[in-house]
RNA sequence: GCCGGAGUGGCGGAAUGGCAGACGCGGCCGACUUAAAAUCGGCUGCCCGCGAGGGCGUGCGGGUUCGAAUCCCGCCUUCGGCACCA
């Protein structure tokens, strides 16, 4: 802290300094007292605005990247609030989750314990934020009060069909359990906390059935939303349209053969090409199927897939690897008999798990192929094309690279229907090698081969998705008991509703493991059934996180609710939510999980409606000075509160709107925050002195050069309306970095008429005010001292800034009488003139051609064209050489 | 690797088919001050030129257009996500 007292000596202004640390927590207790933010949620006699950013996760302490997230959101709660609308600006905790274990393990304290101490820190920090949080609304999710809720959704999505049990793996550690992604490390796949090595466990698990919601979700329709979030959505769903097709395996000298083999394609015309097949690792039928010499093999294969990650597996430029398993499958169409493979590029997950190869059209296959010496047979070719030419890379559609690429995006159907209609890249594709069908034209064989196939049982058309059911067991104890009971005689259980919540134990002993400590907690463990009454064990899974977080916004509306999860009369009054705002890596994950999530509560009945939020806003994010995510395991996290006792809440949220567009975020650097700080110095300065001249100003207290007085009143109303103008319109889209740029122009404008013969007058104090007005949602402290200020200084009753009226812009204001228009020569700007504002195009053209620089530059020659661009913005003369 | 975003002065960024660099930081110069700090004012993309002025310039290479940071094609770099981090 520097001494303040040397300003006495100085003879720098009369007026007082502006301080932060005197003003803000004033203000902020007096909002408190006056209960000045929150919501009267049965007020029908305004809009509703619900505006919602993400809750936050209790990780210790609030680091400027929540500011980063919540400021600017509080600032639109205000602009709302400014046009009078009735806003619900909610705040909580998403409470549950891995990282309270990690510590708890580490440090040897119980998850709870370290959670709400967090909470209890991360309450105070966001409340010296100045943002109007309501928050008598707060949720926090692994209150049991929340919890519960959570287990009666999913007894009644269990009753519904709607939650299931299956088997599927998980990465499993022998001393740690399972592990996350994140925690399985290094190439050679070792567990992050002891190093063993990580292998893959089958354990029965709990789905949602997110994939009967596939197709809904890719309904965007009634939700305004940016469309890279959309298209991202689009291709995680990812659903194609394609066949089943059913092979079957050929008899051998070990294996009688006559399996089903089904298969997903969407290339159902290439089937006379299937020259192989390949099937997942971990297809149910390879163990069956593998040659007893050709076990040693597959098995090692099988293991070595076992270690790769998806991502790696489905790399399109690794080396496709795979191997036969020595048995062989009919083509149901030509009854060739064509061997099978295993391959790591097969994903069990993903339609059947099983591909018929047709290396010709297919570049996947075309690589295996290759690499593997099988043959590769062409059965669509241009008409005039020999068919049995040797292809040097997979013939996927050469009509299709040369098609306009808007056309491209689409699917091969739709490629060949634009082929016919003729475009330009068209060219007729027929089959070859492909007995009844040769010469035919290639767009009949998709549907044909189908039908036909149909007609045989042999297969139909079918779509299958990328998107998979929602996995939502967790081998953890920090997080929802799943509320189920297996007894040996009636299998898995729901326990009873009156029994809710099942309670998490509240002493928890993790012994140095991440291994869920539930599994050996004897009193939590054993239970009698719930029809039967015969000894049982409770189910140890928890739920997926992703869940509370899927609907926490309902429950804002009524956090006490003893007798349900929501409140359906003020659901439907107050959601969808206006407005969501989060940080752009949750695109696809929970927005997408919680759109799915709302579906499954319409479908119970518990809301009306079939989207969570209207509108969203992905904010970037703010890494620390190294460019790597802020965490404070990383050491990299700045910490506000030294920022905001140097320079206040106010500097601090203004600097970070502008920083640069909001939904870019990037490092983090405090280079500039001072610059910030000296604009909030100046409109304090022009609040409180508008006579002050600048002894360091030469031209202090002086109009501008040849501008009169009225010119320059109007001058001032004009740049006070401008600013209005162009400020709404960036708080409307979220424009916060131009917005406090454009207040910096206005106050530059003031400080070049302080002082001046109009200072002080009636279009310097409209333009004062709407200043303020215009400040107050993004520096409410600052603004609501001066604005208290300013209303005793003409002797009226207080009222707070933020229940103010936001301004109307007066057109009449911001019209000028001339403009400048710039002149280009062959595109290049040259020269401007001034025209009149209502200057007819004639009339620019004239003025254009009087320049004496044009003129010049013309040098005789008469323009070949002369294009006046935006209705005479600007005049660009072609001039062939 | 796949999906999505971004790349513009010394730095953060503005301009999304029409004046490239608004606004701010930093830097330089000046005023005020005994002085310093603070504050106020001016200049500040790069190159050539005493100047008037000219040339070059928005990651790289091509293209469309009277006109491209902006649209199209092909690359490069970087950030986010890839299903048990939240």
């Amino acid at each position: 802290m520097t001494d303040t007292d040397t300003t006495a000596t100085t003879n720098r202004t009369p007026a007082e300094r502006y301080d932060p640390a005197a003003i803000e927590p004033k203000w902020q207790n007096r909002w408190a007292e006056l209960r000045l933010y929150d919501t009267d949620l049965d007020d029908d006699s305004r809009p509703k605005f619900y505006l919602l950013t993400m809750y936050p996760y209790p990780s210790g302490a609030l680091h400027i990247g929540h500011w980063y997230i919540k400021t600017p959101t509080d600032a639109v709660a205000r602009y709302r609030r400014m046009h009078g609308d009735n806003v619900f600006f909610p705040i909580g905790f998403d409470a549950f989750g891995l990282p309270a274990e990690n510590a708890a393990i580490k440090n040897r304290i119980n998850p709870r314990d370290w959670t709400m101490a967090n909470i209890e820190t991360m309450r105070r920090q966001l409340r010296s934020m100045g943002a109007t949080f309501a928050w008598d609304a707060e949720v926090v999710s692994c209150e049991p009060e929340y919890y519960k809720w959570n287990q009666w959704l999913f007894i009644q999505l269990l009753k519904r069909g709607l939650a299931y049990r299956a088997v599927s793996p998980v990465d499993w550690c022998p001393n740690d359990g399972t592990l996350a992604r994140e925690q399985v490390e290094g190439t050679d796949r070792h567990c992050w906390r002891c190093g063993a090595k990580v292998e893959k466990r089958e354990l029965a698990q709990w789905y949602f059935r997110t994939t009967n919601y596939a197709d809904e979700l890719l309904d965007f329709s009634g939700i305004d939303w940016p469309e890279p979030i959309r298209i991202q959505q689009t291709n995680w769903i990812g659903r194609s349209t394609g066949a089943e097709i059913v092979f079957e395996t050929a008899p051998s000298a070990h294996h009688a053969g006559g399996e089903e083999l089904r298969v997903f394609t969407t290339r159902p015309d290439t089937l006379y090409g299937a020259t192989f097949m390949v099937l997942a690792p971990e297809h149910p039928l390879v163990a069956e199927l593998t040659s007893p010499e050709r076990k040693a093999d597959v098995e090692a294969y099988v293991t070595a897939t076992q270690a790769k990650t998806e991502i790696d597996r489905l790399s399109t430029d690794r080396e496709k690897t795979g191997v036969p398993i020595g048995a062989d499958a009919i083509n149901p169409v030509n009854g060739a008999r064509i061997p099978i493979f295993i391959a790591d590029y097969v994903l069990a997950t993903y339609g059947t798990g099983a591909i018929m190869a047709v290396p010709a059209h297919d570049e996947r296959d075309f690589a295996f192929a290759t690499r593997h010496g099988l043959p590769i047979v062409r059965v669509i070719a241009p008409r005039d094309a020999d068919p049995n030419e040797p292809l040097t890379q997979a013939f996927v559609n050469k009509a299709v690279d040369e098609a306009p690429a808007d056309d491209r995006k689409h699917g091969w159907l739709e490629d060949i229907a634009l082929i016919n209609k003729g475009t330009d890249a068209a060219r007729e594709l027929v089959m070859v090698n492909s007995g009844p069908w040769d010469g035919k034209p290639a767009i009949e064989a998709w549907g044909g081969i189908v039908e036909a196939l149909a007609a045989e049982g042999k297969g139909q058309e079918a779509v299958t998705y990328r998107l998979r059911d929602w996995l939502i067991s967790r081998q953890r104890y920090w997080g929802t008991p799943i509320p189920v009971i297996h007894c040996p005689t009636d299998g898995p259980v729901p326990v009873p509703e009156e029994e809710l919540p099942v309670l998490l134990p509240t002493e928890v002993d993790y012994r140095g493991s991440g291994e869920n400590p539930l599994n050996r907690d004897e009193a939590f463990l054993n239970v009698s059934c719930p029809v039967c009454g015969g000894p049982a064990k409770r189910e140890t899974d928890t739920l997926d996180t992703f869940i509370d977080s899927s609907w926490y916004w309902y429950r804002y509306l009524s956090p006490n609710k003893p007798d349900g999860p929501i409140d359906l009369d003020l659901t439907e009054g107050w959601t969808p939510v206006e407005q969501y705002t989060g940080g752009a890596e949750h695109a696809v994950m929970h927005l997408l999980y919680a759109r799915e999530f709302t579906k499954m509560l319409r479908d119970l009945g518990m809301v009306q409606q079939n989207e969570p939020w209207r509108r969203v806003f992905n904010q970037g994010q703010i890494l620390g000075m190294d460019g790597e995510r802020m965490s404070k395991s990383r050491g990299n996290t700045q910490d506000p509160d030294e920022l905001v006792s140097k320079y206040g809440a106010d500097t601090v949220r203004l600097f970070l709107m502008f920083m640069g567009p909001w939904d870019q975020g990037g490092p983090w650097s405090p280079t500039g925050i001072g610059g910030v700080h000296r604009f909030l110095n100046r409109v304090w300065a022009l609040a409180l002195d508008p006579h002050y001249r600048e002894p360091g100003d030469p031209d202090a207290g002086t109009l501008p050069d040849g501008q009169g007085e009225a010119a320059a009143r109007t001058a001032l109303r004009a740049a006070a309306h401008r600013t209005l103008r162009d400020v709404t319109a960036d708080y409307q889209a979220f424009h916060f970095n131009t917005m406090v740029a454009k207040l910096m122009e206005l106050t530059n404008t003031l400080f070049r008429y302080r002082g001046s013969a109009v200072a002080g007058g009636p279009e310097w104090d409209e333009a004062m005010r709407l200043l303020l007005q215009m400040l107050a949602p993004a520096a409410p402290h600052i603004t609501e001292e001066l604005w208290s200020r300013r209303l005793a200084a003409r002797g009226e009753a207080w009222s707070s800034i933020h229940t103010s009226r936001w301004p109307e812009v007066d057109a009449s204001a911001v019209v000028e009488s001339s403009r400048e228009v710039p002149v280009q020569i062959n595109g290049k700007v040259r020269d401007r003139v001034t025209v009149a504002a209502d200057a007819s195009a004639a009339a620019i053209e004239a003025a254009v051609l009087a320049s004496p620089r044009i003129q010049e530059l013309l040098a005789g020659r008469t323009p070949d064209r002369v294009i006046q661009a935006g209705g005479g913005r600007l005049v660009n003369l072609v001039v062939r050489e």
